[in-house]
DNA sequence: CTGTTAATTCATCATATGCTTATATGTTCA
DNA sequence: TGAACATATAAGCATATGATGAATTAACAG
């Protein structure tokens, strides 16, 4: 027989206690989820993911990515402020031009892992 | 001086040809885009990363989920209907308890990748 | 069959998101 | 200075999203 779970709202669990303070202890805090959350919603856009492809090759300025992206400059810097603010890019000024390049290494690695799930499914 | 390149709706532009093909070569198709933002957008939860937490554990019915995460059943099923439809997760039946269980190796990397960017910041 | 429990589905509401247009800021150069 | 250009920002709109409560489906026990 099961041991039962501490559960109380739940009557047809059969989850021990050790697992649901694993869970507990392993759960990162709310704060910790919440920016993990951001992040992936982050790319959680079609545009910004598109963005990000471009800046994968090189760094480039706000117009070059818009029109890459056959899109309108407005558009574009409002996501890129996205990315800015998660520090997916960062931006340096030369003149009138910013120009925008990656800010992470692991960017790529959660992009090619999320391409290998939706490729064997 | 820099070869201009063929984007005439931008005048700034320094990037070369050779990179606006690199970039049209490599970045996936729109379908591709679309399924890979959609990936995304499921692990941009706090709720839906809570589950796959809890899931990382173990597999566990639907109150069990509820009651863990201090939440009610209803939001808790339609988050799993989520996370089913993006085959993240699998379920299987045992009388009317619903177990739901990982169904991808490739979900806690890209949990953990993460993490690890949200840690360096 | 009836009542109970587990899970799902539906309708609704409040909020968040992405894009557009228009405007503002900032830089260069004639 | 002021015209042209690059970018950023603001306001507004349509759509998407997440949670809730009520109703529904499904399985089982008596």
């Amino acid at each position: 027989m099961e041991t039962r779970t501490n559960i109380e709202s739940c009557s047809c669990s059969v989850i021990h206690e050790e697992v649901i303070s694993k869970v507990r202890d392993t759960m990162p805090d709310e704060e910790t989820l919440y920016d993990l959350a951001e992040l992936f919603k982050v790319f959680g856009d079609t545009t910004r993911i598109k963005i990000l492809c471009a800046l994968f090759e090189s760094e480039m300025c706000v117009c070059d990515i818009a029109a890459l992206l056959d899109m309108n400059q407005s558009a574009i810097s409002h996501q890129l402020r996205v990315l800015k603010q998660t520090r997916l890019v960062k931006h340096r000024k030369d003149g009138k031009v910013v120009y925008y390049s990656l800010d992470d290494e692991h960017i790529k690695q959660i992009f090619d892992q999320g391409l290998v799930h939706i490729k064997e499914k």
